[in-house]
DNA sequence: CAGCATCCCGTTTGATACTG
DNA sequence: CAGTATCAAACGGGATGCTG
């Protein structure tokens, strides 16, 4: 596709970021962003349903917190279904809905580009904080 | 392409972006969310080179300080290059690098999908803030 | 014109400890 | 086991005013 194309394509996006309801797009958009939510719903999608500890375990370092923060704004946008067995002791798991399968789906092309520009980011980096010497990063 | 196919190509971006070397691609990723970036990236897709003042005309509510803010974490990772015309008056102007047509062109499929969905997270919000009364952000 | 300084607020992320 | 409470640090975002 032309750069062209992709400046077409990417109006109505870049549009309806800004006008916005609320912000709630860009929010979604955040996830992608977040230090755990990526990689709550590659678990799960992995895996198709996962307790709390389990996902802990599948994420390194996470703190408990965080997980349940990260999982609480998943499970309040659509994209993870939270099940509460009601049982003693507690027990409870993770789904990922169709809308986080879309999630993850939307987010290849970004992630390969990322990953494949790596070294780009690195270079550009050390260049711009080589250039006036305090604070790097 | 089915689902299958879909995890299977998210497993590379997912452990990259957990292993890493200090985070650099998913601060990377985040300028998705950020409030700012995308609309400086798309301005400058649409009309090559912009000086500052013409994209705070173009971004409806950026404050001068946020622009800078963006615009230099935005050349930080070589997505644009500013270039300083040592004249005075004051002459900068900005322009998107091909990594920076390349984070566009890898947004667009991931902001066609909120876009398309939006009415969902809405909906799951709703859903999700009535439950539990309080909180409504 | 471009952008820095200062002060401010809320959110994200985190470590640690505690509870039903 | 799943989750909350507390405390603290870093960051995103913003309002206002000043400078070369």
């Amino acid at each position: 596709m032309s750069f062209d194309e992709v400046i077409a394509r990417s109006k109505a996006a870049c549009e309806a970021l800004s006008d916005e309801d609320d912000g709630l797009k860009r929010e979604v958009l955040a996830h992608a962003g977040n230090r755990w939510s990526l990689g709550i719903v590659y678990a799960l999608a992995v895996s198709g349903t996962l307790r709390h500890a389990e996902l802990a375990r599948r994420l390194d370092g996470v703190t408990q917190r965080m997980l349940t923060r990260s999982l609480r704004q998943l499970e309040r946008d659509g994209l993870i279904v939270r099940r509460d067995h009601q049982e003693v002791p507690p027990r409870v798991d993770y789904t990922l809905t169709a809308l986080g399968r879309g999630l993850l789906a939307g987010m290849m092309p970004l992630g390969t580009w990322v990953i494949d520009n790596a070294t780009s980011f690195r270079s550009a980096r050390d260049r711009f904080d080589g250039h006036d010497s305090r604070d790097k990063r």
